[in-house]
RNA sequence: GGUCUUGUGGCCGAGGGGCUAGGCAGCGGUCUGCAAAACCGUGUACAGCGGUUCGAAUCCGCUCGAGACCUCCA
């Protein structure tokens, strides 16, 4: 490959060539879901953004250990029930153990992520689980002066902070004086020296069911602590990237800058990596504005704006056309665009596996490689990368119909290329069906067998209802010269 | 109100001072019993108005539109 890895940081805006603290070794530390409901289109965005990262530095011969974490406890509600934690509400709602709701949601995004075929990650800590960690890094914001207890509640003074000139907001771009004024009034903010401080320990009030020991109440840990103590506990005081959506930049991210700050002297990364939000006509695609549509809708078709159920790859696919930083924008349409253009780039790969190689090669096959590289080093360029893999689609097809000529060598470069774009980091893999396949192949042969023989005795009216028959239950015939295939819609 | 981002052909989306992005849809053809697929050909696209420049969709300014964050959110 011809150039190195850059990657757009936040923290400077600009793109910035990548160099680990500790060659070979990767630290990457990404915010996971709130395990509170069925994971939406919206997770799969952050899910399979990281897994590209995840996949290709891997590829590039990094050793990476991948964090991310599962919020069992400690988001506070805005409503009527501020001060109670959602897993708890939902618990109470449903009559459940707190843990049972946690569980039983950690189990569903589980099965979406494999069905996203996405790499479950190194390390996967419930904030739950780090209670006493929390603590402890609690306590060292404590002993350093940046934090006030306040009716055995433990707040972050961020105008102490930022006194010391470590600059709250500086990833976020805001400044301080002009949070202090914007920030809104809410109840039970009275405890606050000022609104823009946040809670590192809340004293939990006695309806509340999830609670922990600690030195200054019996409660639970503040917003954006887990967070701050797990990729200290696991990557270090300073690691290489950190990631998440860009709706959590503020204040999520910027209150973890200063959080490692108060604790360690600095921020807790290199490199800080957003992703872009998923659209729904032109809005943000949220569990707030209810304008979500679930995984497993997608998958089985079950929502009203959905016309047809859609697989986890095509949902992959769709995610991966658009660049992570870009927004992007759901319809029905757009997703029945990428249903096509992956099945062709798959029946491209099924192509590849057949073609006869010739003496010579009539076209350039070669340079593809090396420009799919190119477009990931350039801060994880897949939309570039696909565009280049159907170029050597269009070269495939074009070898099959004869029109093109193809060496050994560029066939098994374009293999190559398949096997290690399109599989390895790209993550797309061929849809399945079952563990049935090889005998649906067989029965298939002898369909496909029978059917040549009735075309054979201009006996149509056969031919026609065997393909018009498999085509209801989603078997697609194509005829050629050289006799017909099918493809399992 | 503050901070940030953004406006690309019917749709989704790259790019980002002079070089065809790509996919889907459409149209015309080749092939085919028919269809599908595949292949070939096919598009006055860069919100508007000014400015900088030999040259702007790309840089700058203004206008208009959209969004995110400021409150849990991927």
């Amino acid at each position: 490959m011809s150039s190195e890895l850059q990657i757009f940081n936040t923290l400077s805006r600009t793109k910035e060539g990548f160099k680990p603290l500790n060659h070979p070794f990767v630290g990457m530390y990404v915010c996971g879901p709130t395990v509170y409901g069925h994971a939406h289109l919206g997770h799969a965005r952050p899910a399979i953004t990281f897994d590209i990262v995840f996949r290709y530095l891997k590829h590039l011969g990094y050793k990476v250990r991948y964090v991310r974490n599962i919020t069992d406890v400690g988001h506070l509600e805005n409503d009527a029930d501020a001060g109670e934690d959602k897993i708890a509400k939902k618990a109470r709602l449903e009559h459940l153990e707190p843990m049972e709701v946690a569980q039983y949601f950690t189990n569903t995004y589980h099965k979406n992520m494999e069905d996203l075929n996405v790499l479950p990650p190194s390390i996967e800590p419930l904030a739950s689980g780090h209670i006493i960690e929390q603590i402890e890094t609690i306590q060292k914001i404590l002993d350093a002066g940046l934090a006030y207890i306040s009716n055995g509640s433990v707040y972050f003074d961020v105008k102490k902070y930022d006194a010391r000139t470590h600059q709250y907001g500086c990833l976020s771009g805001r400044v301080l004086e002009d949070l202090l004024s914007t920030t809104r009034e809410l109840a039970g903010q009275e405890e606050k020296h000022n609104t823009a401080d946040f809670a590192l320990w809340k004293k939990a009030s006695p309806e509340h069911i999830m609670r922990w020991k600690s030195p200054w109440s019996e409660g639970f840990p503040g917003w954006h602590v887990e967070c701050t103590a797990m990729s200290a506990k696991y990557l270090g005081e300073e690691f290489d990237i950190h990631g998440g959506g860009m709706d959590l930049l503020f204040p999520h991210h910027e209150s973890e800058i200063a959080q490692s700050t108060g604790v360690s002297g600095h921020g807790p990364c290199r490199y800080w990596m957003h992703n872009n939000m998923i659209t729904i006509n032109g809005q943000k695609m949220g569990k707030s504005l209810g304008n979500f549509i679930t995984l497993n809708e997608f998958f089985n078709g079950e929502h009203t704006s959905l016309e047809k159920a859609f697989t986890s790859m095509t949902i992959r696919f769709f995610i991966l056309q658009a660049h992570y930083r870009s927004t992007l924008d759901f319809s029905n349409e757009a997703l029945l665009a990428a249903e096509k253009g992956f099945a062709r780039l798959m029946e491209a790969y099924k192509t590849l596996q057949t073609l006869t190689p010739s003496a010579s090669s009539s076209c350039e096959a070669s340079s593809l490689k090396g420009k799919c590289y190119d477009a990931l080093n350039d801060d994880f360029n897949t939309p570039i990368v696909i565009s280049y893999l159907f170029e050597a689609t269009r070269i495939i097809n074009a070898t099959k119909d004869g029109k093109e000529t193809l060496t050994v060598a560029d066939i098994d470069l374009l293999k190559e290329l398949f096997n290690t774009f399109v599989l390895d980091i790209l993550g797309l893999v061929p849809n399945t069906s079952s563990d049935n396949t090889h005998i649906l192949d067989k029965i298939m042969e002898i369909l496909l067998s029978i059917r040549q023989q009735a075309k054979e005795n201009k006996d149509y009216a056969t031919s026609d209802k065997i393909r018009n028959t498999l085509s209801e239950i989603g078997i697609s015939i194509k005829d050629s010269k050289e006799g017909s295939t099918w493809t399992l819609s």
